[in-house]
DNA sequence: GACGGTAATGCACACGTTTGCATTGCAACC
DNA sequence: GGTTGCAATGCAAACGTGTGCATTACCGTC
């Protein structure tokens, strides 16, 4: 039932009808039969056409988020956070905020697989499965508004070469934070309980832990570097390595907060109390840090403030289609979070 | 820049622009000029217009939810699996998944908030905040494709007078279960910590205990039952409270997992533990609820299956525009799952 | 009664894409 | 060489709404 049916129903045009619904135009329509056709419009549960209208006015202001296809993504601080922050600065603009999965099909490509991404926005952020080489290389020239988020690059990628804005957090900075914190409060057997070895995030993490704990001559021993994914069980394997070994760190930096979750919960079951006989560092400050008990200390990532900026590279973008895009790294600042997961140790301790 | 202005630049027709850029005709086209199409396309930045599109094609593949303007929405138990189990189930049927949130103008109504919503999408799925009587009221007779979850609507509303298909989980049936269990193990001194007494799903579960603990006889007098935000806070207050009684009761029901969670965490600082001096149940079955300790006995929401549910509704409404939706209330099965929250009186304590 | 002005409405086109049908060109076959 | 078949492309008509311009009808004025 469109404006055409309520026309021919009341013996009018089209016309009229638009304009007797339009509050704008309204005035340009006899009372009595503007009632008329509202009363019909209504009694008929007109609805206008999305499509004509949109077509008409020509908008479409909605950006698209990419993003893995995996169940629990809302309730990784990651992404939780990340698509919050999105839908909150698309929404301030006035703008919408499309979800979509990225199904790679073997033959296509990755190019391929994005030429048909989110046709229906106006630019793209992509943090869903980390990107090879290949991939990048493939993307190169790719012509909408795009942003990458870090964690999605390959570790060894220099970003200036990429040639699309990328936003992420700073990784160094951050974990440089945690290993001069502890070494302030004393300690000086530090193990470091690492993400993935493919992450870029857990290398530049271990990176910032590790250049502060050479420059302090407190480098850890092999057996005290342990790689696993982003999970508690990484944490609790991590934690068992390390008491196979005869001497025994006081201090744990983990590559995020589930990490540090695991860690604890292991320790604790092999008779180690949190912060007393161990202290432990997340990254991340989910929710759960500031929550758990002993509280965590960890380093906030600034995901709304990465949203925004995200958002904002692709309004810009958008809004300026002939204009090269900006090519920049975004890193933002991650501050450290002192909470109750770590304490100095004693003069007779060091 | 739109596909005549290519065909233009290409002296071709927009015909062939139109098959080249779509993959499902683009087999029509000689692969050469596909490529210069392409190549062309992707250099002047081409958007197709949605508009036009979903104006040509009638339906959009594309639903829209419609979730609440809250930073954390994506963390809680609800919307995270909610949405995830959306972006799943509609990514099953190709289909894409639009986020919005609803900005209410005094002047407008929710009517005419509704209309201007989710214009690019074939239909909507209304999560946001919960609905009054009179919103229901503006809504009756919105003619595209709709489903509500049960949680946003009043107590008082009847599901069947409602003219819209509804998902929602069966609360009394969990609830009742929950009582039932905890007479089951020989407790009869119980105390409920409900939610807000505006939420519907509060009073449906409030509902399933009382049923159940009415007909044993075990019905909690007035000071064992707490009312209050969906929260930790609310449970550690509803503690407080009933320590203030001279009577303690031996197990509590609360309303949500946070609830028993704040519950479990006030008692334990006021030197009762869980489940030894208390049983508690929770409801919801969120990620933590497996994890915590004590593990938590609550009843499981079947979240991702009513995402199933509402976007099969949304889709199938999509498909068959004529016909009158289907004006359901599906009330998803909510299992009880028993853990380390709960344990049985001993003869004598009975 | 002719003229001008205004209110109300109709007409026709535009918006950009998709698609059924027609057309062209070319090769293969009898 | 005419016919058939197929591949590639063009033509034109839709989709439903909004709006500039034209038209009609009516009223008041000289």
């Amino acid at each position: 039932m469109g404006i055409v049916q309520i026309a021919e129903r009341l013996g009018v045009s089209p016309s009229t009808v638009s304009r007797a619904l339009r509050p704008e135009t309204a005035h340009l329509v006899r009372a009595e039969r503007r009632k008329q056709i509202l009363d019909l419009a209504e009694r008929q549960h007109f609805l206008p056409n999305p499509g004509a209208r949109m077509l008409r006015k020509g908008v479409n202001a909605a950006l698209t988020a990419v993003v893995p296809l995996d169940e629990n993504i809302f309730f990784s601080e990651f992404y939780g956070r990340f698509l919050a922050g999105t839908l909150h600065a698309a929404a301030a603009r006035g703008w919408g905020l499309h979800i979509s999965t990225l199904r790679r099909t073997e033959a296509g490509g990755f190019r391929e697989a994005m030429q048909h991404l989110g046709l229906d926005s106006s630019g793209i952020i992509y943090l869903a499965e980390p990107l090879s080489a290949a991939d990048l290389a493939e993307l190169k020239g790719y012509r909408r508004p795009f942003v990458l988020t870090k964690s999605t690059l390959p570790p060894d990628v220099n970003v200036s070469d990429l040639g699309m804005p990328v936003v992420g957090v700073d990784n160094v900075g951050g974990a440089s934070a945690v290993a001069s914190l502890l070494l302030q409060l004393g300690h000086r057997l530090i193990a470091l309980l690492l993400g993935p070895a493919g992450s870029r995030d857990s290398c530049e993490r271990q990176r910032g832990y590790l250049e502060v704990l050479e420059r302090a001559g407190a480098v850890p021993p092999a057996g005290w570097i342990h790689e696993g994914p982003f999970s508690a069980d990484s944490g609790r394997a991590g934690i068992a390595r390390l008491l196979e070994n005869p001497e025994r760190p006081t201090a744990i930096c983990c590559a995020n907060d589930e990490i540090a979750f695991g860690a604890i919960d292991a320790a604790r079951v092999a008779g180690l109390r949190c912060p007393e006989d161990l202290s432990v560092v997340g990254f991340d400050d989910g929710i759960w840090a500031a929550a758990c008990r002993p509280a965590l200390t960890t380093v906030q990532q600034p995901l709304a403030d990465m949203a925004e900026r995200a958002v904002g590279l692709v309004v810009e973008a958008a809004n300026a289609p002939g204009r090269p895009g900006r090519v920049a790294l975004d890193d933002m600042a991650a501050p450290l979070i002192i909470r109750e997961s770590t304490r100095p140790l004693t003069a007779d301790e060091r």
